[in-house]
DNA sequence: TGAATAGTGTCTTTCAGACAATATGCC
DNA sequence: GGCATATTGTCTGAAAGACACTATTCA
């Protein structure tokens, strides 16, 4: 260990034995009207052929959400999707190779886009029910705990579930996402009455085409940023 | 830069170009019926002289809990109390010398407990009131306005108001402390009808004693964890 | 006309919020 | 008796939860 010349003089030494710092990224979306989250299978050690959540290093040039970005473009080819940061592990032994501690972040992907391509250190990307997810690397099974514990919460007291959405979308198929990632079914009338008196929709002129049966009202979210009731 | 022997072939190179990682703790207490923070003067560079948060490096063999809880300890002398991780911070510019990235944590002082006392690094250990605070280092300014948040928010769902009780207490002493926390008054039935309804607490055979008007019964948390309603 | 989903209202219960009078202990 | 705080209940309005039938489109 030697000193660095640009530190000040009272500079603490632990400076110079410093944990690496990742980020991990937890992707859920609805298919098929299932909750779903987005595993890579490890192409590289420690953990190689395992499961994992997306994610990397922290580079020194980039604040955490952008680093939380790039891993999942560059892991997945998603971008542009709803982040939030969520909680950071950092027990000494979660990473067999050295210190790593890691920030996790939780991110939704609309239903329609499903996209995905495999990075070079990612042998394959896949989609998993999360009540039946394969045995993950890492710390990662308590990441997604954490991350399906905050998901459930903030659906209720917010419109976070706008991340899970296309930009329309019946009363419908928000409500069968609600209980997709809630895990049981909502009475339809009180789901609705409800929704209605959030004030958070606006009704579009056209309706869901395509159907066997009696087509439904589009609508959107009238506000783009996280809003917040109850 | 070398190659670290230790570490597989594919390792990435990022790691030989880290962050440092701190931890900052927002310890709240309740003096005199104010909620009041607990700073400290920075003696050593940079923002020496300033107000900031106790906190410091995170040691390669400890946890990011143990890392919050030495570093309180050290720089306060204050140990065991309640703690939880709030939030992490990792813009590239907050801090002047290199990229730091801080684990911030929420800690909660009993209105008994308070004999401070200050380490060298430390000019100096002091309470603040939270809407009279100096300026604050780095971006400590905006860690405190989090913990704030989410203490109110958590005081709503949550008994972590204990966290800032003596083990007894009146009903009075537990509405002083929400009132003070939450910044505005309470209605006393309202109050006492919502906290007998939650069933957290267990009457004391002793009434609170030398007061010079009609002595108030003594309470105590039922249950030594975080408890959530509603 | 049958299949499939869309859309709608009432009743009951629970909880939040507004509001004031009496009780007790100490001086 | 005066002071200071402790303790207690009712009414009202809002929201949550249980519950079932009609409407519309298409095949």
């Amino acid at each position: 260990m030697k000193k660095n010349s640009r530190l000040p003089k009272n500079y603490n030494l632990q400076d110079f034995d410093r944990p690496s710092v990742t980020v991990d990224i937890v992707v859920f979306s609805i298919l098929n009207g299932v909750l779903k989250i987005l595993l890579i299978q490890r192409n590289i050690l420690p953990f190689k052929g395992s499961w994992a959540l997306p994610g990397g290093f922290v580079k020194m040039k980039e604040t955490l959400d952008q680093a939380a970005s790039r891993e999942l473009l560059e892991e997945t080819g998603i971008k542009k999707i709803y982040m939030e940061q969520l909680y950071t592990f950092g027990d000494i032994k979660r990473d067999p190779r050295t210190r790593v501690i890691t920030i996790a972040y939780l991110a939704l992907l609309p239903t329609t886009n499903v996209g995905l391509k495999a990075d070079t250190d990612v042998a394959d990307v896949k989609w998993f029910s999360v009540n039946k997810l394969p045995a993950l690397a890492f710390d990662h099974q308590s990441i997604v705990s954490v991350a399906l514990d905050r998901l459930k919460a903030k659906l209720q007291y917010s419109n976070i579930v706008k991340g899970l959405l296309p930009l329309t979308f019946t009363l419908g198929e928000l409500q069968k996402t609600y209980e997709a990632v809630l895990g049981h079914p909502i009475d339809k009338r009180n789901f609705r009455k409800k929704i209605h008196s959030l004030d958070l929709l606006t009704p579009l002129e056209k309706l869901r085409e395509g159907s066997s049966h009696r087509p439904a009202a589009l609508y959107k979210f009238r506000s783009r940023d996280l809003v917040f009731f109850d």
